[in-house]
RNA sequence: GGGUGAUUAGCUCAGUUGGUAGAGCGCCUCCUUUACACGGAGGAUGUCGGCGGUUCAAUUCCGUCAUUACCCACCA
């Protein structure tokens, strides 16, 4: 093994191995259990970020661990073509290297590009994943758009339609003016801009006919006034008195002079803007269903690209098209954006003197999330699915606790988003995607199938009769809903498909449970029965991670600028580089300041190599319940030295063992005390390992893994078989084959998580363990150490040990407070209360002497004079230090006295409590006999350190005062 | 407006079937001893968000308030 730990030097090779050698790779045969995750699959859009390596890490670690525990494992890879996403990034790249928007570049051409683009990205992707390690099946990678993929939707398409679940239908939607398509409510965010409320006279009908002169009026308060040119009534709120008389009546709209009614609606909110409230059903969500409800008509005053209308369509509340409205528009509105023409008509209507008044308001406006910009809703034809009957049994799996998740919390999230879920409006009006397998005739008759030629033959259509195919594509989410079996071969009806579905957990963050999550459960409970015609689910668990954020909480996005890519702290990257990097498509200069600023703050000498193993182990650190997981590169680097410790410690191992006289046997594995007590740290590890697998907790897994393997293996077995190679002949092969084979152990405990460096090691030690097979990643999680040793004496173990230690720490301290060199060797004097401690020390000085460097260690009688010390007691044993000097001195007796005031208030917890009548008559008879025990403990202790003030003053009064 | 979580050491977070709390990082002191300075040894640090209730006992259970984060709804 190389003297230092270089993560570069080791893993794309290690990767390779595993890979060329099928290691990743499920079996045909049948086996007993069989384990599978599907990835959720990457968008195409660009590199895979913090959150995907975090999900991959989990996902990898889950697999990897159930390989090793002999299961059939199944890892599932691909992509996702992500419509709306990949068409607009595609799109912008066109427009700033060809200067052409997509209309101008043409259908076929841009289909082209995008094809390009994936497959650039997934070579990026797919490089990602391999230097994270994931044991992902190759073979059987997929993507969205493949062609199988598409017959399944096809199919599935088809399912559902002939089922009356799948129905086109006008209605409101969210439009997006930039995309042009419409988007569904979850790709709809809303932002707190400060702008205008416009309050405007809207004349009453009954007054002009009377007076023919404009003085009464009803106020109306918009922020949108161009929608007055959809306008088909007025509300207002049953109980407001203020408006009950005109209820009934009728106004005219300004500009159109359409004449519409007032109603009473519960709609209209009494406090806000001037309790009336216009309706514009064929512009505003709220208004279309006010509009249901009153079967008010719909008027449809813009075109797709958000301006002005020549003429309105006019809709009755069915969405058929009517005449009850004249379609007149205002000639010098025509063709106008319709935040232009909001100003034409403040100032149209000033001039006519039905303006009220303005003010400022703060308007929540809604943004596409992809696009930024303002949405406005809008009467199209889509195709929707109906979703009342898949949601409700979603909603069963979830409530039988067939599906459950983990953390257990989001079930209520879950539950009551699928209660209120409407309709899922399938269909976008995009190029990139799966185009929805809809034939129309000339007169717009409806033909489903999976393409024309079976559509002529299973409907009889001669050539003659031309059959124009549907433009809209489907949402990304559909095909993804399907990805689960589709992504297993469901179509083909293939082995992996009926050995692995239904799979076993997804790994998922929280904010897709709406978008994907929820769906993927209603599809496969639709498509996939099994024998019995009983509806299978997706997966049994769903895990949800935490989203990974920089390490003040935010979001990490390319506009802040505070985006780390995983494979640079991979692979290392220097300041200037990293700086590059952020900024780059940032022109605002204070922007650009910030993020340097905050980068030099952060990443001051930009990142050093970290390895894979390092960010995995970190990732499982973090992964708790937590939501916002706050990144922080410390973790990383504690993680790394983790790394560097184990491979440090097996340099050490192998120095030790690959000696020629040396030779591992695993049959003489006998129990020293120390190998005894190493084995019994092991056995416990491996009970938690496997507890906190179950529970899913890779925190305290990492946690566990790294406090064994530090401060157990490290720090005090490893340093006290020091004393043993060197003293006891005899044993050190024993301590050797301990070693070796706890160090083994280890490795495989921990390969699930850091795989690359515990693959390394295990192929330099392998051979001394006579183990021919491959590879760490095929062989088993360990099983717990037989141990001969009765109970009790296991548990006598451990408390020797912990006597051993605890006297040593002791005898550091002392040393630190004397100040004594480390390698100055001391003289110690021991009396000794109880026979079986001199026993101990008889038998294990040694120990001490090479750890603690100690000279000499005397035993007294108990009326024996002491030489001038300082004193320290430990369980049964006094044990002192010959010093000289009076700071010393000082200084201790500062420190017994602190100790004694400590000593002494938690006595008098403990008496309080044992003097309380109440809690000796109701308190658990085990809780109070630990309360005594504990008291009678502390007071010896007490007495203890009152001894030594004793002594040390003593001496300090005699010899200097 | 409806909902869900969070509040524990300077920071990031664990934890407790109710019996005065832990880790990592940081900080302080000491140590370059042949596995390891990406190291070792030792140390300091907390009215476990406020108030109230249940209980012999509350950081833990219940109520309430405060702060904070997010989800859903919301263009008068």
């Amino acid at each position: 093994m190389d003297k230092a730990y270089i993560p570069k030097n080791i893993e794309k090779e290690l990767y390779n191995f595993w890979n060329k050698n099928g290691f990743f790779k499920p079996s045909k045969r049948k086996y007993k259990k069989n384990f599978c995750i599907v990835m959720p699959p990457p968008n195409i859009t660009g590199n895979l970020h913090m959150g995907h390596a975090f999900q991959h890490t989990i996902m990898d670690i889950l697999v990897r661990y159930n390989r090793m525990q002999g299961k059939n494992t199944l890892w599932q890879v691909g992509l996702d073509h992500a419509g709306i996403a990949t068409q607009m990034i595609v799109e912008k790249n066109i427009l700033k290297k060809k200067k052409k928007n997509i209309f101008e570049y043409g259908v076929k051409k841009f289909i082209h590009t995008i094809w390009k683009w994936k497959k650039k990205s997934e070579k990026k992707i797919y490089n990602q994943m391999r230097r994270l390690g994931d044991s992902v099946f190759w073979e059987n990678k997929i993507f969205t758009l493949d062609k199988n993929f598409s017959k399944s939707v096809k199919k599935i398409f088809n399912n559902l339609y002939k089922d009356n679940l799948i129905y086109k239908r006008k209605k409101i939607s969210n439009w997006d003016i930039k995309l042009q398509t419409v988007i569904s409510d979850l790709e709809v965010k809303y932002k707190d801009i400060s702008g205008k409320i416009f309050y405007i006279k809207y004349p009453l009908l009954s007054y002009i006919n009377k007076t023919q002169n404009f003085c009464k009026y009803i106020i109306i308060g918009t922020t949108r006034p161009e929608t007055l040119l959809g306008d088909v009534a007025i509300a207002v709120n049953p109980k407001d008195v203020r408006y009950k008389k005109f209820i009934g009546e009728y106004v005219v709209v300004p500009l159109v002079n359409r004449v519409i009614p007032i109603i009473i609606d519960k709609l209209a909110n009494i406090d806000k803007g001037t309790g009336c409230v216009k309706i514009t059903p064929a512009h505003d969500l709220n208004d279309y269903k006010v509009g249901l409800r009153h079967k008010l008509p719909m008027i449809n005053f813009m075109k797709n690209n958000g301006t002005v209308r020549n003429k309105a369509k006019i809709y009755d509340f069915n969405g058929i098209i009517t005449t009850c409205y004249s379609s007149y528009i205002p000639k010098e509105l025509h063709g106008y954006d319709r935040l232009i023409a909001r100003k034409k008509i403040i100032k149209k209507i000033k001039k006519i003197n039905l303006f009220h008044s303005s003010s400022k308001h703060i308007i929540h406006l809604p943004y596409g999330d992809r696009s930024n910009s303002i949405i406005e809703p809008m009467l199209t034809n889509q195709w929707y699915l109906n979703v009342g009957l898949l949601s409700k049994k979603a909603i069963q799996v979830v409530k039988n606790g067939n599906i459950s998740f983990i953390p257990k919390n989001y079930e209520k999230m879950f539950f009551s988003w699928m209660k209120n879920i409407n309709d899922w409006c399938i269909s976008r009006q995009l190029w990139w995607g799966h185009r929805i397998p809809i034939w129309y005739d000339s007169i717009f008759n409806v033909y489903v199938g999976s393409n024309e030629k079976i559509i002529r033959k299973k409907y009889n259509i001669p050539n003659k009769i031309i059959l124009k195919k549907e433009n809209d594509v489907l949402d990304t989410w559909f095909s993804s809903s399907l990805w689960t079996f589709v992504s297993l071969g469901w179509l083909e009806n293939t082995k992996i498909f009926n050995m692995f579905h239904p799979t076993n957990i997804l790994v998922s963050g929280f904010d897709i449970i709406f978008f994907w999550i929820s769906k993927m459960i209603m599809m496969t409970l639709y498509i996939i029965k099994d024998d019995n015609y009983i509806s299978n689910i997706p997966f049994k668990k769903i895990y949800i991670t935490g989203l990974i954020g920089d390490d003040e909480g935010n979001k990490m996005s390319k506009s802040k600028g505070n985006v780390v890519d995983p494979l640079d702290l991979i692979d290392g990257i220097t300041f200037n580089d990293l700086i590059k990097k952020r900024v780059k498509n940032i022109t605002n200069k204070n922007k650009i300041e910030k993020i340097f600023l905050n980068t030099k703050k952060i990443f001051p000498n930009g990142i050093s190599p970290m390895g894979a193993d390092a960010l995995r182990l970190s990732f499982a650190k973090l992964s708790s319940n937590n939501r916002y997981i706050h990144w922080n590169i410390n973790v990383v680097e504690s993680c790394r030295n983790f790394c560097t410790k184990l491979w440090n410690a097996s340099i050490f191992i192998l120095m030790q063992t690959s000696k020629k006289y040396y030779k591992f046997d695993q049959l003489s594995l006998k129990n020293s005390i120390l190998d005894l007590w190493i084995s019994i740290k092991f056995n416990i590890l491996v009970k938690k390992y496997k507890k906190y697998l179950k529970q899913y907790r890779f925190d305290l897994l990492a946690q566990i893994l790294n406090k064994f393997f530090r401060n157990n293996f490290c720090d005090w077995y490893l340093e006290l078989s020091k004393s043993i190679i060197i003293n006891d002949k005899l044993k050190k092969y024993n301590v050797r084959n301990t070693m070796l084979f706890i160090l083994e152990s280890f490795l495989r405990l921990a390969h699930p998580i850091i795989p690359f460096i515990t693959e390394y090691i295990w192929q330099k030690i392998k051979k001394l363990m006579f183990i021919k097979r491959k590879t760490i990643m095929l062989e088993s999680i360990p099983k717990t150490i037989k141990i001969t040793e009765s109970l009790n004496s296991q548990k006598k173990n451990l408390k020797n040990i912990s006597f051993l230690k605890k006297i040593i720490i002791c005898l550091r301290k002392m040393r630190l407070y004397i100040n004594f060199k480390k390698n100055f060797l001391i003289p110690i004097f021991l009396k000794i209360e109880n026979p079986e401690i001199f026993l101990f020390f008889s038998k294990y000085n040694f120990f001490l002497k090479k750890i603690a460097y100690i000279k000499s260690i005397t035993i007294l009688k108990t009326d024996d004079l002491v030489p001038f010390s300082i004193v320290q007691s430990i369980d049964q044993v006094q044990l002192f230090i010959p010093v000289l000097g009076v700071m010393t001195i000082k200084k201790e007796i500062i420190r017994l006295k602190m100790s004694i005031k400590k000593m002494i208030l938690k006595i008098m917890y403990i008496k309080k409590k044992l003097i309380n009548s109440s809690f000796m008559r109701f308190a658990p008879i085990i809780v109070i006999k630990k309360q005594k025990k504990q008291l009678i403990e502390f007071e010896q202790e007490l007495s203890k350190l009152l001894q030594q003030l004793k002594i040390i003053c003593k001496f300090n009064v005699n010899k200097f005062y």
